[in-house]
DNA sequence: AGCGCCAGGTTGATACGTCAAGCAATGAGT
DNA sequence: ACTCATTGCTTGACGTATCAACCTGGCGCT
């Protein structure tokens, strides 16, 4: 066929990457659902939900912080509605009512965070160290740095 | 609240991280929808069928190349199939069908591939220059065996 | 040969994500 | 004050992912 055997070295790097955020995605998704019966979703818009002091807040908010559509969050809240997990409260403007998380989200979040978390630096914090962690970081940052400036492009044709 | 507050340096870059990784990710699907009219999905089916000299394997072929479910993988190649992708094939021992490529599929995955390969070289590879992206990889494949000894232990339990 | 077993594939039901259209409440223009 | 444009949320339809149930054809056993 060609092409497809002449992998450089970078673009089996590439793969390894793709395998690697595959992998612990999945792990981590995986364990959420097995531990503490979330999604990575639920689990998302609970965890933006407890960066408000109130345990609420626009549903806009939400939508900013996870860069979601707004359908998809819609959706979204309501089926974590119907689980318990939020409720929608009106504010004083009908129009963009507020999200706030119910006693049993907030059980269900305390739970997972720490789960989470743990999970997070055996399978990965702790793996890289210190300084391997900083590279590694500082390059993803540079990565969404390309990312946005060719975004910018795109948008201006 | 109190321990969402506290994020360490470590949870910073681990954010960091997902950010770049969800990002990376919808700009190449997007850019692959758009310009070649495949998702992530087909693309990956694509690219295993073309690792095969003959155009066509066995399905438990690319169920393990591709790490999917069977059924997963049975409805893709229902869908594909039906866009005139790929096609089955009864191979000699009637219970496990073969997937072949058809020429449009083969023609579909020569245009994606290259500006796939493009879009990753400008976005990942070159951002991080070659020192980089070998510490970046292996990081990852590090990564990567951590997460192979976990499973190990996972499933002996 | 006839019997059940089994690996692998397919199918159907349900949950989730995305797109496009609809809806409701405010604020500006007259 | 009435109309209407705008903005943000919701709804419905469709494509995709996952789970469980179910075929189906080859294999070993008696």
């Amino acid at each position: 066929m060609g092409w497809e055997q002449e992998l450089g070295e970078a673009d089996r790097m590439w793969r390894t990457y793709i395998e690697m955020a595959k992998h612990l995605n999945s792990h981590l998704q995986q364990h959420l659902q097995r531990e503490c019966d979330l999604s990575a979703a639920d689990f998302e818009v609970l965890v933006r939900l407890t960066e408000s002091e109130r345990r609420e807040m626009p549903v806009a908010e939400v939508a900013a912080a996870t860069q979601w559509e707004k359908s998809r969050l819609s959706h979204q809240l309501t089926r974590m509605a119907q689980r318990g997990l939020v409720e929608r409260v009106d504010s004083d403007d009908r129009r963009y009512p507020d999200v706030r998380l119910t006693d049993k989200g907030y059980a269900a979040i305390s739970k997972a965070v720490p789960e989470h978390t743990e999970m997070v630096h055996a399978l990965f914090v702790d793996v890289l160290g210190p300084e391997r962690l900083a590279g590694f970081a500082q390059a993803c940052a540079d990565v969404l740095r390309a990312l946005d400036r060719h975004r910018k492009r795109d948008c201006t044709l």
